[in-house]
DNA sequence: CCAGAGATCCAT
DNA sequence: TGGATCTCTGGC
């Protein structure tokens, strides 16, 4: 049988962050360049959950940077990161909330682009981008292709790369999916006992 | 205006 | 483990 073929709408991203995220897992995140379709199951994401969260760029306040976060949800946060990478978030909850969905890996056609930038790069996403809505279904938007994730499929883990955050670095709220925890680079070291 | 840090990646 | 590389932010 066919799978449906769904466009997270806006109403999908108007929920709360990390349930936003977990369930992100699975989907897809589809991109045209050049008229060409690239589509990749999301493997990993983090989520970033209002100003409290000393991790999540809006609790530096309403900036011009963070301001899109504090817009609707459904739309692209994208920013560049120490000078020569991109990051692509997805922005979550009401408007006012700031609140959003950074998106680290995906698998094209068994190929795993593990990392936000690597991410980016593969998709060509820059900042041109930042501030696009996700929920129209051009140039880049989040499919579910009815792919129901399994009991325990989805591993919890604190977020990378935020320490100065004090408590809110131990939060678990980046998921990955566990079939794919092993990055191809990893493995033959992992066979050879380590 | 200036300095410091950063939701990363890659080579050493 | 450290360098690349540049935008954003806060302090003066």
């Amino acid at each position: 049988m066919k799978s449906k073929r769904k466009i997270l709408s806006r109403d999908y991203f108007n929920r709360p962050t990390v349930r936003v995220a977990r369930s992100l897992i699975g989907k897809y995140l589809v991109r045209v360049i050049d008229g060409r379709t690239l589509a990749g199951k999301i493997i990993e994401v983090e989520a970033y959950v209002g100003s409290e969260d000393r991790a999540c760029h809006a609790s530096k306040g309403r900036t011009k940077r963070t301001e899109v976060m504090f817009g609707s949800p459904g739309v692209a946060y994208v920013y560049l990161i120490y000078g020569m990478y991109h990051c692509l978030n997805v922005v979550t909850e009401r408007e006012e909330f700031p609140a959003a969905v950074l998106i680290r890996a995906i698998d094209i056609d068994g190929e795993l682009i593990d990392g936000p930038g690597r991410l980016c790069r593969t998709l060509q996403i820059d900042r041109a981008l930042n501030q696009v809505d996700l929920t129209t279904g051009e140039f880049i938007w989040f499919e579910d292709r009815g792919a129901a994730m399994k009991r325990g499929a989805v591993g919890t883990h604190h977020r990378i790369g935020v320490d100065y955050a004090g408590q809110w670095a131990k939060k678990p709220w980046r998921f990955r999916l566990r079939t794919a925890t092993v990055p191809t680079r990893a493995r033959h070291r992992i066979k050879g006992g380590v």
